[in-house]
RNA sequence: GUGGGCGUAGCUCAGCUGGUAGAGCACCCGGUUGUGGUCCGGGAUGUCGCGGGUUCGAGCCCCGUCGCUCACCCCA
């Protein structure tokens, strides 16, 4: 509620505060974990660049750089933005250093906050939270497929069943001449108003992803970029789709799929969730093949998809997966005095070490008190420490859910918890 | 940037045709000495988003403002 002096977050930011925190760090950890076995290392980067990067890297026809960044003068009055995307940042980092002077593909993944200067909604935020992956310098269907792949284990380890993968190819840049010259010329024949059309002479693809019912129309006999795919752009995404087979990772071929993003070339892919609202794409990315000769790099090819955390959160809470029992501790410790907190501390600190999740009760709680505390923290079991379990090294450890204690000592503490411990 | 809905305790909300606030959940304490989940008793909490107006009187009406939210646009 807005108090008369309360600082609130700005508009339309994210935030993820416990319990709700726990949803959050779980999708994230599922969404990351596959790229982790493939192989990709992290890269961690500055959420701030040169406004030049993006205006050059993700177009300046898109939404996104015309209108939706967050864009300000440093003190040394140089132009900054916050970045929009991964892709652009990740590209100028591997150019700066040197990464595609290794062995290929460089293989990278990243986790954090972008920014974009939208009205908020179901799904959108000014700030929000994605996690991504570059493989960088090799052109192998394979590869496409693999990252493909990852994303797709991404969801299904959250848990996620209601979405789908629908994947297009954008052809190399000859294709898209073609299509292009036919496609502009078969909208100017449409009965369009000025706004649609200014759009299409920005980017005639736009039209395709319209959600009026008279311009659906209007598109529906358009000419498809598939149908002008040259030999080797057709043969390179039919591998694809033959690879994702094998793979078991379902898809659809949408040939009127747009991605926001200026930069995409060859396999492009979107991963729509059914149960959200109209912001419903909870993953996309694309092979990419100019893009780092845009920024100055070598003439290399690379292919990359960027996730929602933020949405597949909001996913993960549509389809009812929870994710409580991750979060909870093995040991709650409830000392009885001053003088067994110093014990309860060490205690802890000792089982802390061999992975064991362990709290305290603090302050000067009544036994009771303690007792519900350690109840509603899901603890599995629980120790009181008084003067004669100290002197006498004994505790009684109370299993939670069956209420039933048995004597343990001290010593043999450890050693018993990681027996019924499951992780 | 454009449009719709909504702003009452920490949360979810109730508050009849205007008479100066309530419930449930959560939280804290207790129900005789050191063991939770049920039950019972007790307790704290709101300038009813903010500002102005109408009125004897406004949470309820009017105007403005801010915020939240959903949709368009766009996208993760």
């Amino acid at each position: 509620m807005s108090k008369k002096n309360q600082i609130q977050a700005p508009k339309g930011v994210s935030e993820y505060v416990p319990p709700h925190s726990r949803k959050f760090e779980s999708v994230r950890e599922a969404l990351l974990a596959p790229a982790r076995s493939a192989g990709y290392e992290l890269i961690e980067l500055p959420v701030f660049e040169d406004t030049e990067l993006f205006t050059r890297g993700v177009g300046e026809s898109t939404d996104v750089v015309s209108k939706e960044m967050y864009t300000f003068e440093d003190r040394g009055g140089r132009s900054i933005t916050l970045r929009p995307e991964g892709t652009a940042g990740v590209m100028r980092a591997v150019i700066e250093h040197g990464l595609d002077r290794g062995q290929l593909p460089a293989k990278l993944y990243y986790s954090g906050a972008f920014f974009r200067a939208e009205r908020p909604q179901a799904g959108r935020y000014r700030q929000f939270y994605q996690v991504g992956i570059e493989a960088i310098g090799t052109q192998d269907s394979a590869l496409d497929a693999e990252v493909i792949a990852i994303a797709d284990a991404g969801f299904k380890s959250i848990g996620l069943q209601k979405y789908r993968l629908e994947i297009t190819s954008l052809g190399d840049a000859q294709s898209r001449a073609k299509h292009r010259v036919d496609l502009v010329a078969y909208i100017e024949k449409l009965d369009l108003d000025d706004a649609t059309k200014t759009r299409a002479t920005i980017n005639p693809l736009r039209l395709f992803d319209d959600k009026r019912e008279e311009v659906k129309k209007q598109m529906a006999t358009a000419p498809l970029l598939l149908d002008y795919l040259s030999e080797k752009s057709r043969k390179d995404f039919e591998e694809v789709q033959k690879h994702l087979k094998a793979l078991g990772v379902e898809f659809t071929v949408n040939p009127r799929m747009v991605r926001g993003l200026d930069y995409y070339t060859g396999t492009t892919f979107e991963f729509v969730h059914d149960l959200l609202g109209a912001q419903s794409g909870i993953g996309g990315g694309g092979r990419y093949d100019g893009l780092m000769a845009e920024l100055g790099g070598q003439e290399l090819s690379g292919i990359g998809f960027g996730l929602g955390i933020d949405r597949c959160v909001l996913a993960a809470e549509a389809e009812g997966i929870s994710f409580d029992q991750e979060f909870t501790s093995d040991l709650f410790i409830i000392p009885l005095g001053d003088e067994s907190k110093t014990s309860a501390l060490t205690i802890a600190q000792q089982l802390r070490s061999s992975g064991l999740r362990v709290e305290i009760s603090f302050g000067d709680r009544a036994l009771k008190g303690s007792m519900k505390a350690a109840d509603k923290s899901g603890a599995a079991y629980v120790i009181v420490l008084g003067e004669s379990e100290i002197s006498s090294g004994t505790v009684e450890l109370k299993e939670m859910s069956t209420g039933k204690t048995s004597s343990v000592t001290l010593a043999s503490l450890q050693k018993h918890l990681l027996s019924v411990s499951s992780k």
